[in-house]
DNA sequence: CCGCGTTAGTTAATCGATTAACCATCGGAA
DNA sequence: TTCCGATGGTTAATCGATTAACTAACGCGG
């Protein structure tokens, strides 16, 4: 009772094994009759006849594996969403996900695209879990790949990232629609892409509407809670302090509330708060709910898993860079200034 | 410029492929001198040759690759820690994990182990992510297996499951060692391992302390933080409120936090915290920290790939339960009752 | 000097598919 | 009648390793 094989399908219906391969698949043309293909195939199903896709991977040297590299699957809560995302555009096109995390070693990066390569991945899937401007490493050569949530300098490799901007936008659209001109920003000191995308084009609607911005933007060291808390504290203990708060991501909004219930502030009478990322633990289980830009995840991995399987068909095609909506979560942090 | 295949190797070092094999991987025994072996691996360095792990897969019937299923790799945040855990220890020894994702649906699991087979992985880590008695589905056939996160209840699998009675312990011990005697138990009514075994082990250690624990119980129906919220209002509006609370989990805490607060009760001044999970934005990021048992997710992702290498080499080991401690993380949510 | 064990290789089979190249039969057009 | 193009297959090569089975040369004891 071992598992069939290819030949124990061919010998049941009564064919050669390339028949019974080509039955299987629906190649060769016009060679294989109807009436055996249909025999073929019921002896298949008969057997419970699974193809072993590693020899048959050896030979067509496609293994509908992709190879997805991530520098921090674990420590960030984005992951799941992204790796889910990809999961899920693989399996409805036969793909299985091969993972590896690098802890945000280069050095690793390297041995991840070889250790998938000598497995013969049809594909890579290059993944960073903060958007930032990458490299490619060489070693990748001329394997297919998508970064995601990453792009290169020069665009030569397909790539999707969040529409940071048109996210900050939506954001700041419902501060102003709720009557709101003096919005400051709380933004962290950590130079990546996505601060600065943020910072750049809150300054430009402030600007738009004749707001003088340079005392309404405090910047703390990292993006986490208690800076966040600390920042807060220095906005919002002025006496023309501003009476909505865009903060760059929601963790340094958690601390914001802090701030808000210490000094008496109540949200979002006193103060409006709007934020970036749509968090899962944070933004909808804070009190009130926390209205935030939604960093679109699960869609940037479907997206991903896509174009790759696109430059698998055709591997000439020309790179893309696309961007990602980010939907604004509605919730009840916003309302009209007193 | 192609990719270098054995043949290369062994035809730079002037011998046939099945030496260059041996030479490479140290098989053979005695069949290759010294010499003939440091000339083949400076061949195969030359050339940055990388063996093709399909073909040998092929051959060996081992393919270095592990599956990992998962019932919700993405929403819920424990899961990267377990996975990453699995990640690291196969990593070690050379293997890699494919990954797939069921979202909870049984009928689904049957295709992933049947996804998994067909690639001739060489073991399948099963996880559910809470701790949960299931049944192996009959297809994984002899494939080695073993389950995370949830065991079987016959105990015919290896498996590993966090020790919840030793953590329960632990938290409880926090307050005991405070002073505390009337310890509040805030649970769900959801019908999941963990919940019965916290809970049982809440009222034995009462028990032993000779506490009438029946009004010390509140059960509300799921394990969020609205619940806890609604919970916690129930419990602490009576005049005889515990002074010290054990919640279920770090949602349901966080419910508590805000209970506490409107209530104007300080924490821990006014009512100590102790809960569980140990969730990593919550736990550390409330006000003031919350002492909680950490699910041990990334060692029991370990210990299951260990396992699982284990019975790889020996097939016919006996099935190990093993219970992983829950350590306390000890924050600031504990204090002696007024 | 014969036979045998050791040492150090080689040759060829094998894993389970896919696919290029080849072949037989039949009906109809030239 | 003969040749040709479909139609419907089969045979055998191939993918890139591993490994069982075989072999050649050598030294040594009896």
């Amino acid at each position: 009772m071992t598992k069939p094989r290819l030949a124990d399908v061919a010998r049941a219906a009564g064919v050669s094994t390339a028949t019974a391969s080509m039955a299987l698949n629906d190649t060769g043309g016009t060679r294989i009759g109807a009436e055996t293909r249909d025999r073929v195939r019921a002896a298949a199903a008969e057997l419970g006849y699974r193809p072993n896709t590693v020899a048959r991977g050896l030979r067509t040297r496609r293994t509908q594996m992709i190879g997805f590299i991530g520098d921090d699957v674990a420590t960030t809560p984005f992951a799941g969403q992204m790796i889910r995302g990809a999961h899920d555009a693989a399996r409805e096109a036969g793909f299985l996900l091969l993972m590896i995390d690098t802890s945000g070693d280069p050095a690793e990066t390297g041995e991840a695209i070889a250790a998938l390569q000598e497995r013969q991945i049809d594909g890579i899937l290059l993944a960073t879990m903060y958007h930032q401007v990458i490299e490619v490493p060489k070693g990748i050569g001329s394997t297919p790949h998508v970064l995601l949530d990453a792009r290169t300098a020069d665009g030569s490799a397909s790539s999707v990232v969040p529409d940071e901007r048109g996210g900050t936008l939506g954001v700041l659209a419902e501060l102003t629609g709720a009557g709101h001109t003096r919005i400051g920003h709380l933004t962290t000191a950590e130079d990546v892409e996505a601060r600065a995308i943020r910072l750049a084009t809150w300054r430009e609607r402030l600007e738009a509407n004749g707001i003088d911005h340079r005392d309404l933007l405090v910047e703390v060291e990292h993006a986490l809670t208690l800076d966040g808390y600390e920042g807060a504290m220095r906005m919002l203990r002025k006496e023309d302090r501003p009476t909505a708060v865009f903060c760059y991501n929601d963790r340094m909004a958690m601390g914001v509330y802090r701030a808000a219930a210490e000094l008496g502030l109540s949200i979002p009478g006193d103060l409006s708060i709007v934020s970036y990322d749509d968090q899962e633990l944070i933004a909808p289980e804070l009190f009130p709910g926390l209205t935030s830009a939604a960093l679109p995840h699960y869609e940037m991995g479907r997206w991903a898993v896509r174009e790759l399987l696109r430059r698998l068909d055709d591997p000439d095609a020309a790179p893309v860079q696309h961007l990602m909506p980010c939907p604004t979560a509605r919730r009840t942090s916003v309302a009209a200034p007193r």
